[in-house]
DNA sequence: TAGATCTGTGTATTACTTACACAGTAACGT
DNA sequence: ACGTTACTGTGTAAGTAATACACAGATCTA
């Protein structure tokens, strides 16, 4: 820890951070028992089993048998460790290039690879973080997304300010969903009871006069409180997020192709 | 507090928190000297002044000049008063109608509205918050959001998704930023500077053959390691929000054309 | 083998949420 | 008027958290 890195930017630190190029190895003294890597780890797998709200220190400490103050020397603060654990998270491989040049089926494998790795670390979207990505996995991620994203024709830039809309789209709306599956599990409910008592409880608040769209939102039954028990077939938020993403890559095609038809010579004014 | 309500449901009761519909008025005993309304105004005026963090129960009531304790009278717990906040913050009127039928301007106004009001409230992107608008802030929101959607000829269930979708991005894009904002200015850097950072780090860990379309971003200088100093005009991130919103609009506009020359007959189908 | 350096531990500090019992106050029923 | 009841704000204390700091012992270097 504490290196002799003149790094001076917070960015630039975090980089370092991500990928270890922080830590001199030691000379002298003992052989460390434990890493880095397996402390955050250990972090890791407590929040894949209990929450995110149950990794503390001390927890993670125990979780290893050894003292709390010990991981200090593996990590600078809980906020590195939690730094750490979002890049660890993504712990899969995004998605090969396909062959045929479909790029909207790359955009949505990527966008289920994605979702996959939200579902799998449901206390990711909770980190409390703060920029782009900058770890080895992150970054991986993020040149898949690219890579998709080009092959419709976009220039990088373009890319990254539709990937950039697309993760936060993605983070956020799956940020709200799990939180609700998770309540819903703690109160005992199904996801479809938590739907209908939203609905229910906006019945009795919203007036047609107040708020006419919500209002028909209401009377067609679109928090389905007279719907079936099924809760993630059709109408479920799998879909929901289809189909706002369809509609994104049409934008992004149509874009594409004006840009083209204007002999790609107009620069990138709208 | 502890009324006599019988909200089976997580969703339901979080309505009647936000809707005050929970607060038996006393009939007997001293004047309560505070307010449910009052304990979130102070919460909100600390996070403004000094950040979510700052807002400790314990803050909170010596700002009010009572003790910890004392909130506890209008606020069942501190989760409660994070969840009144998210609604208190949204304390602006969303666009009004426009009269002429420019939906696309419509949304446009109604996101620069929605930014206007995080940047407002920058600890209103970090709350822990899982479930869609239900307090009468956000439920106002919500109505403008879907009435200048639909004016696209969009139906009222698509108009929602599609709300969903730019909400969470929006959301999720200005947390990252305003966070980048605030670390710049705690570390006495510019925001270029930051950016700046974020690139150098990155060449030091990017290489073309693992990561070929970011290098290429870094070769274009797409974060500014050589760009002058000032920060927010083209291609600031007001700019990254607008060209990808744009791009989503694009899409919806192609997808009610498509819709209206099937014959509205298709359904909802792609 | 002496000295420098590093590890994991133990202890203490500070801050946080919140349960609980209590003293005083205002309205209600008689 | 007056006791009863319901409610207010307070004080105290329990439990948990992050982390600064000093230390005993281990291990390498000279």
């Amino acid at each position: 820890m504490a290196a002799e890195q003149q790094g001076t930017n917070r960015m630039e630190r975090e980089v370092e951070l991500l990928w270890g190029l922080d830590q001199p190895e030691p000379r002298r003294g003992p052989k460390p028992k434990l890493s880095r890597e397996a402390v955050v780890a250990a972090a890791v797998a407590l929040a894949d089993a209990e929450g995110l709200e149950a990794v503390s220190m001390q927890r993670v400490a125990k979780e290893l048998g050894y003292t709390t103050m010990s991981l200090y020397r593996y990590v600078d603060s809980k906020e590195d460790m939690l730094v750490l654990m979002s890049d660890a998270g993504m712990d899969a491989e995004p998605p090969a290039p396909r062959g045929d040049g479909d790029w909207r089926a790359g955009v949505e494998e990527w966008v289920r690879g994605a979702v996959d790795l939200y579902r799998r670390h449901p206390w990711s979207v909770h980190l409390p973080l703060s920029g782009p990505p900058s770890g080895p996995n992150g970054l991986r991620w993020m040149e898949a997304g690219l890579r998709e994203l080009t092959h419709s024709g976009l220039d990088a830039g373009s890319a990254l300010r539709m990937l950039m809309m697309l993760s936060a789209a993605l983070r956020d709306t799956l940020r709200i969903e799990l939180e609700m599956e998770r309540a819903a599990r703690a109160g005992g409910e199904t996801m479809a009871d938590t739907e209908r008592g939203y609905g229910r409880g906006l019945r009795r608040v919203v007036t047609e006069e107040a708020f006419p769209t919500i209002d028909l939102l209401l009377r067609s039954d679109v928090f389905g409180e007279l719907a079936p028990e099924e809760y993630g077939g059709a109408g479920g938020p799998a879909d929901d997020i289809d189909f706002a993403i369809r509609r994104l890559l049409d934008g992004v095609e149509v874009y594409v192709e004006r840009q083209r038809a204007a002999g790609r010579s107009a620069g990138k004014g709208e």
